[in-house]
DNA sequence: ATCCTCCTTGTAATCGTTTCCATGCCCCGT
DNA sequence: ACGGGGCATGGAAACGATTACAAGGAGGAT
């Protein structure tokens, strides 16, 4: 493969002037910038990344680890972060923790190993030792939708009190009164942060949130189905379920279903995290929709802030209720024909 | 950051020893390898795999280019692909296409200047120059799901034919005679494959494939809505839609449903793709399964072959007809209740 | 005791860039 | 005419690892 020196040579000039060039250094002759240019253009001449990486000191690539990439939560995410990082000139390696741990360090430590610019994580896991002494190192990180508290790290996420209170409110609106939630694993901040507005929101109208109706998943569809199972199985089982996460609400919905129950006739059911398949699910589900690409697009800005030397910005943004058909009918005579998540 | 030199120091030998320690080369003594150890571990020293790429001319990772990550299928065999890499020792960058072949060409050059020791790709495009240029040079190269015929580079797909066959005959059954398909972007091979096995199976029963049932989409589902829009306002529609991907035959469950009718009652639905929220949509929607954790296992084998000098293995696995109730009842008298795809 | 071999270690070249510094040149002001 | 200040260019030193080659030392065979 052609190498820097090469097209020196066919240029006739040293290779400090091509490198010149290359980078758009002020200093060098039309003669030679166009001298370069063509052979560049003959050899098809393209620089090697590593090396430059190695001389820099910088790799122009961005590093995100998430926790689950078949969540299409997340894999939204990914696609917002990537597109906003290479609008600035970044590229994006994306680590698929699959919410393990062990997982999630191994890809911090290759990552880091490349000498990536800057590190996005959305930890799997509330206690990484590796991730305190990475967050405490030189390379510049980002938290996103989860965080782990207690480092100095800038923080972007969606803030879902407001909207689970709306939920509260339709539910409530609704008639329900017996209210079930599927919890994250208390390790991640959205584990237990969606249940403790669930409960807060359920003491404004003076419903307690009893230990039976609160389930323990771990953001993937089984323990969505192991949980409703055992609500299903209580004497009195809930009216309603609320699953802190897409997946577990799917696991949910099959449970209800293998049980013989509908919803929202049997049992309601809603959601947090809002994805397009929620519009075609029999029935639509009520979900609670985060603004996932501004989610994106504010973390890399975050990160790139620091990683060029600006001081970054924790963000966080308000989630909103959509209401559609699982817990009852809506309140409005009629449903929105279109719903905003209709468009994939 | 420490460096080699500081681990030499601290251990009071030379670099070129630390480095064998660190390569498990054979001949170190007991002695050095532990004094190496412990500096390494003292420092929290982390080769720099930058620089060790440029020595070594390799990167241990592998590019895979697909053509849209927000397609679960994509999705389901980025994991896969990355999973079976990690397992044997390499790292995944992926880059996301968005069915725009500039987008593709953007990546696989980056990823090429990255140096990656191998490139899967799925073409988005039927003719990019740049991809038959890649092809002919230095860097492996392996076609995943999508490939581009001409070009000596091994191929790993599912074969839809056979399923297909079962597809149609399974419509033919349940009485469907006038069937249209929502193909993909002709200048992919799946794009047309599909149409054309559909055309043949239509025809082994007689049954002709007009052009007005041949809707042009591109694998989104705004294209699925708009392709059925088309089929539905025909003076005489089609019994049953074939989409040729999932998220095309979401649109489709969208147009049909915006003009108030019902699957399977009034227009019966397919897919290429399953997918596991299929099993979840009202009602569940019958699909052409690909094997595709198999393929991007398959895909990332054929890869390292070619990279460590092995012979490379093209392989086509066959895809299989789920039957669900989007197209009428099936002819099995009791469905099965544990359907294979629920769990997530 | 001498020589040969094997094992361990160190010195230094190398990978492909960027960039500091020195050099030569041209042009301008005096 | 001469000095000085750009400007364009080239030579060579990094960056942090791997590895070819050389060399020193221990130990066995003669």
């Amino acid at each position: 493969m052609a190498g820097i020196k090469d097209v020196a040579a066919a240029a006739g000039l040293s290779v400090a002037t091509v490198s010149r060039v290359l980078n758009g250094h002020p200093s060098v002759s039309e003669d030679a910038r166009a001298r370069v240019t063509a052979a560049v253009e003959g050899l098809g001449y393209r620089p090697n990344a590593v090396a430059r990486s190695l001389r820099t000191d910088q790799t122009r690539t961005l590093g995100l680890v998430i926790s689950d990439v078949l969540n299409p939560y997340f894999t939204e995410l990914a696609r917002s972060v990537e597109e906003e990082a290479r609008a600035l000139g970044y590229s994006v390696v994306i680590g698929n923790a699959n919410e393990r741990p062990e997982l999630q360090d191994h890809h911090v430590r290759t990552l880091l190993d490349r000498r990536i610019d800057g590190l996005l994580v959305s930890p799997a896991d509330g206690s990484s030792p590796l991730m305190r002494q990475t967050a405490e190192g030189p390379t510049p990180m980002v938290f996103v939708d989860r965080w782990m508290p207690g480092l100095d790290v800038p923080v972007v996420r969606a803030d879902g009190t407001g909207a689970i209170r709306d939920l509260v409110a339709h539910l409530h609106g609704l008639g329900h009164r017996r209210l079930a939630i599927i919890a994250g694993p208390a390790a991640t901040t959205t584990g237990h942060e969606r249940v403790e507005a669930f409960r807060e929101a359920l003491h404004a109208y003076g419903i307690p949130l009893p230990a039976e109706l609160v389930g323990q998943g771990d953001f993937q569809a089984d323990s969505g189905r192991r949980v409703t199972e055992g609500f299903l199985a209580l004497p009195e089982p809930p009216d309603v379920v609320f699953a802190a996460d897409n997946l577990m609400a799917l696991g949910a919905l099959d449970a209800i279903r293998a049980r013989g129950l509908a919803v929202p006739d049997d049992i309601g059911l809603a959601a947090f995290d809002d994805i397009p398949w929620f519009v075609h699910t029999g029935p639509p589900i009520t979900a609670i929709a985060q603004p996932t690409a501004e989610l994106g697009r504010a973390a890399v800005h975050a990160l790139t802030d620091l990683i060029e030397g600006r001081p970054p910005q924790s963000v966080t943004l308000p989630s909103r209720l959509v209401v559609r058909r699982s817990c009852g009918e809506p309140d409005t005579a009629a449903p929105d024909p279109r719903d905003p998540r209709s468009q994939l």
